[in-house]
RNA sequence: GGGUUCGUAGCUCAGUUGGUCAGAGCGUUGCGCUCACAUCGCAGAGGUCACAGGUUCAAGUCCUGUCGAACCCA
């Protein structure tokens, strides 16, 4: 499997990604089967659209969901990940009206039958696009249970989902103002409507009052409305039309005579108090018009042009002319009494990208309160955790102000809503199954709502209706990963269904993915053309860079700024990783690591303590942060561990040992360092799960402790070893680390040339730390001659570093500045008297000794002592250079 | 109008329950191709934590208000 020629220096990850992702595939590890011995893992994937193809959006929404069953399976759950994608109505829908267009032909000349089997033929072909990039993401989706929300199996869900709520009066048909999309020519849900400030104006017309020389006014941001009104109104408390109540106006340019009606609807602080009512084309006009009794005129065609209704010039005349059209016969006719500019909020259909029109038509709509009682306390309650939780403020908000949903769509490609109206009798029915005399009948022509399938996503991937073993098993799942943009559309509904049919949550946990932006805050979207393609990324970076660049910048609940340097970050980091294990695998040709369980205790050194110590706390800390999801907290630690702990200080460190005569503790330095290359690796896997698993077949070669049998995908995850834990070594390396930074800090200042080695004399050196680390401090910090004692003598000519009760000098002669040192050193004392100042300021404050608790109080009069010390010695060093 | 989130180094952001005069990456400055890595190493510069009050012995962290930004709902 793994190639055995030499490691490159740069790694390359086109080389292994797609190697290992078969591998992965051929031994089957990504399929989940029952097994009452193993506590179950499962995640449903948010289904893209099938029409899709993958974004920045879906590479961060993905890998999180990859880390979590990679992760989960590491621990030794059945992992399971079921993949799938969506029909999306609308979407493909219009695909195949474009592609239908530009053959010349439309849906009303091939018919439904034939429509349907082009849209068929078209999943087909562009269908499987973004699963194929998923794969190349590395997701870990156990692609045999892979499903689309119109196969057999799960339409059959949806259909008897709609039956069961049909027969318990949960959905009912109506003619009912809906949001109607004219470009798509279909209802579609109030979550589907965006509203955007835009700059209008507001009409005033003069409408005649029937027989008289008065004439009412109203104002309408609409002017081509005005055509469908039946009344006008005004606010029965307003002293300036009380007269007018009762009368009747006639229509200017259609000539209806209407009445004008009170209602406290009306606010008399609009325009001029006085409103025209178009009962079939506003949503609080259709209001006042069932409560007044008033004729509803629909004045539209479904493509959003004025139909028959309205008189000879306007029909025909697409809304937006028709606006001006309209205006341009009041004024000719003086009705218009004046013009103002006006700011209006209006809904666009968030797939057609238009205006809606509120549009009178029969809908099918679901009754929405009580399904989502049970649903709100699922949230509240604790039964689904929200992260990050402030999403279930709106949750609640949303829930406790749901209105029915209207879920039929007319569209062909979906799910076909199963009603039947009868011939002869008009009788209704509604079963799974036709009724047995189909041919009697006619089914409802509409289908339903997308989100109206994909809300029973976790049951009908599952087989529900049937009571499977895979539904039995592996539901609820565990975390659902998504954008909170569609908490409402399908987060909610799917809680609804699934507690309406199974009494049970569909998951446990939401994880909310931010949003994804580019460098200039924008959302990443197709129209703007600022979503770069993640498989040219992928191409240029590898999956890994991908994926681990975006984690490491993707925080809980933030959206998150996105430019290709980020991924640059995670090649460079990939890169690190690699040569780090290159070095290790290639520092002892032919020696087999020892397993750590095999390791003398007492062959440890500082260092092996050190580094051992800082890997279980790693190890804790990461375990810590999953269970909070901090992703990019978790990437971050992996980052630094690696980099700063293991590469810069211990690989640095046991070089010397490595390329030193004793045996054995070579044996102890490449053994470590392997152990801690396979941590590593495990910790990062489900970040970046090509690399880690490619370097982990390396180093199996070195190992013989049963670690090395494992594919790293199955491998087990690291376990704490708290035995392992020693603050004393972190803390007695910690100050060495201090002695080394300090002698280069001196070095780079004093403009020491690099390759020039420089001597050291150390007094105070308490516990003999640089007596018993010589050779770290020789390696590190370039020191030849080093010379420690209690009555070492500050020579001429030499820099001093103070760290703690350690004074160190480095003689310079010829190289060293007095005026440079000089400077260095004051500002280093009065950097220590700043501190002084404050610890004692606090420690005289009796409240604060008070109040404090005492480790507090106590840990401020170790600092200042520590500080005086170390401000009082090198004050001495400062007056010796005068 | 209601709600949510955010305002920390030039840029992008960490900073878990208040307790070492604030951390990282990128960028920047200086030095370096030292036998894993220039997709690198070493060192440095850079912040009155938006502003104003308040609570507290102690506030980037909690409360109130102001200003600014984004999003959701009406």
């Amino acid at each position: 499997m793994t190639d055995t020629s030499e490691l490159s220096k740069v790694y390359d990850p086109s080389k292994v990604e797609s190697r290992w992702y078969q591998h992965w595939l051929e031994r089957d590890y990504f399929r989940a089967k029952v097994d009452a011995g193993k506590e179950p893992f499962t995640i449903f994937i948010p289904p893209p659209n099938v029409t899709g193809s993958l974004t920045i959006g879906h590479v961060l929404n993905n890998t999180i969901q990859d880390i979590l069953v990679r992760r989960a399976r590491m621990m030794g759950k059945e992992a399971c990940w079921i993949p799938g994608t969506d029909h999306a109505s609308i979407a493909t829908e219009s695909k195949v009206v474009r592609m239908l267009a530009e053959k010349g032909t439309d849906k009303d000349q091939i018919g439904r039958e034939e429509f349907l089997s082009y849209a068929w033929e078209w999943k087909g072909k562009y269908g499987s696009l973004i699963t194929e990039q998923l794969k190349r993401l590395g997701c870990s989706c156990d692609w045999s249970r892979e499903r689309f929300t119109m196969d057999d199996g799960y339409y059959k869900s949806v259909i008897t989902a709609f039956v069961r709520l049909y027969k318990k009066e949960y959905i009912y048909r109506g003619k009912r103002l809906v949001n109607w999309c004219p470009k798509t020519k279909s209802a579609i849900s109030d979550e589907e409507v965006n509203y955007r400030e835009v700059e209008g104006h507001l009409w005033y017309f003069c409408y005649p009052v029937k027989d008289s020389d008065e004439f009412v006014t109203v104002a309408t941001t609409r002017p081509e409305t005005m055509l469908g009104d039946t009344a006008v109104a005004v606010n029965p408390d307003d002293e300036r039309f009380k007269s007018f109540i009762g009368k009747t106006v006639v229509l200017p340019l259609v000539g209806r005579e209407m009445p004008v009606i009170a209602d406290t609807f009306v606010d008399p602080n609009f325009g001029t108090g006085c409103v025209k009512v178009t009962p079939a084309h506003d949503p609080n006009d259709f209001e006042m018009g069932k409560s007044h009794n008033l004729e509803m005129v629909n004045i539209l065609n479904d493509d959003g042009s004025l139909n028959q209704k309205v008189p000879e010039p306007f029909r025909g005349l697409d809304r937006f002319e028709a606006r001006e059209r309209v205006v341009e016969a009041l004024q000719e006719l003086g009705c218009v009494a004046k013009v103002e500019p006006y700011v209006t909020s209006i809904g666009y259909s968030d797939r057609g990208q238009v205006p809606i029109e509120p549009y009178l038509s029969e809908q099918w709509f679901m009754r929405m309160s009580q399904l989502a009682q049970p649903a709100l306390e699922a949230v509240r309650n604790g039964d689904i955790n929200f992260y990050p939780k402030h999403w279930i403020k709106t949750y609640e908000h949303w829930m406790e102000n749901i209105h029915d949903w209207c879920i039929s769509r007319q569209l062909w490609w979906g799910h076909r809503i199963p009603v039947w109206y009868h011939n002869e009798t008009g009788d209704v029915y509604c079963g799974v199954d036709p009724p047995e005399d189909e041919a009697d009948w006619r089914q409802d022509p509409d289908v339903l709502d997308t989100w109206a399938s994909s809300w029973l996503w976790p049951m009908g991937v599952l087989g529900w209706p049937d009571e499977t073993e895979d539904l039995k098993y592996f539901h609820p799942s565990n975390d659902l990963v998504t954008g909170a943009d569609i908490i409402f559309f399908w987060v909610a509904r799917m809680i609804m269904s699934s507690l309406e049919f199974r009494g049970e949550v569909p998951f446990r946990n939401v994880y909310f993915n931010g949003m994804v932006r580019d460098t200039q805050g924008r959302k990443m979207s197709k129209s703007l053309g600022n979503s770069p393609n993640p498989l040219v990324i992928i191409d240029k970076y590898g999956a890994d860079a991908l994926r681990y660049g975006i984690m490491l910048i993707a925080p809980q609940g933030l959206d998150i700024v996105f430019s290709e340097d980020r991924v640059e970050v995670g090649r460079n980091f990939m890169n690190k990783l690699w040569n780090a294990s290159r070095f290790v695998l290639m520092s002892q040709p032919g020696r087999m690591a020892t397993p750590l369980s095999e390791i003398d205790a007492a062959a440890l050194e500082l260092t092996d303590r050190w580094i051992l110590s800082r890997l279980n706390n790693t190890i804790t800390d990461i375990d810590g942060m999953f269970a909070h999801y901090r992703f990019n907290e978790i990437a971050k630690r992996i980052y630094d561990f690696t980099w700063s702990d293991f590469c810069d200080w211990y690989v640095e460190i046991i070089k010397s040992r490595l390329y030193g005569e004793d045996e054995s503790r070579q044996d102890v330095a490449f053994s470590l360092a392997v152990h801690l290359v396979g941590n590593i690796l495990k910790l990062l896997h489900p970040f970046a799960p090509f690399i880690s698993e490619e370097i982990w077949q390396r180093l199996s070669q070195v190992r013989q402790d049963g670690e090395s049998v494992p594919d790293l995908v199955v491998a087990e995850w690291p376990r704490v070893d708290s035995s392992l834990i020693d603050e004393e070594s972190e803390k007695v390396f910690e100050s060495l680390q201090e002695v080394v930074t300090g002698i280069r800090t001196v070095r780079s200042e004093m403009k020491v040339p690099p390759g020039l080695k420089s001597n050291l004399l150390a007094r105070g050196d308490d516990g003999g730390l640089l007596l018993s680390n010589e050779m770290i401090i020789r390696d590190l910090a370039k020191v030849d001659q080093l010379t420690i004692g209690a009555d070492v003598d500050r020579p001429p000519h030499s820099a001093t570093v103070v760290i703690g009760q350690l004074e160190l000098f480095i003689p310079l002669e010829g190289l060293i500045d007095v005026g440079k040192e000089k400077q260095r050193l004051s500002q280093e004392a009065e950097r220590l008297s700043g501190i002084v100042e404050n610890v004692k300021s606090k420690l005289k404050n009796s409240r604060f000794l008070n109040k404090a608790p005492a480790e507090i109080v106590q840990k401020e009069r170790q600092k200042l002592e520590d500080m005086q010390t170390n401000l009082s010695k090198l004050r001495d060093n400062l007056s010796m250079l005068s």
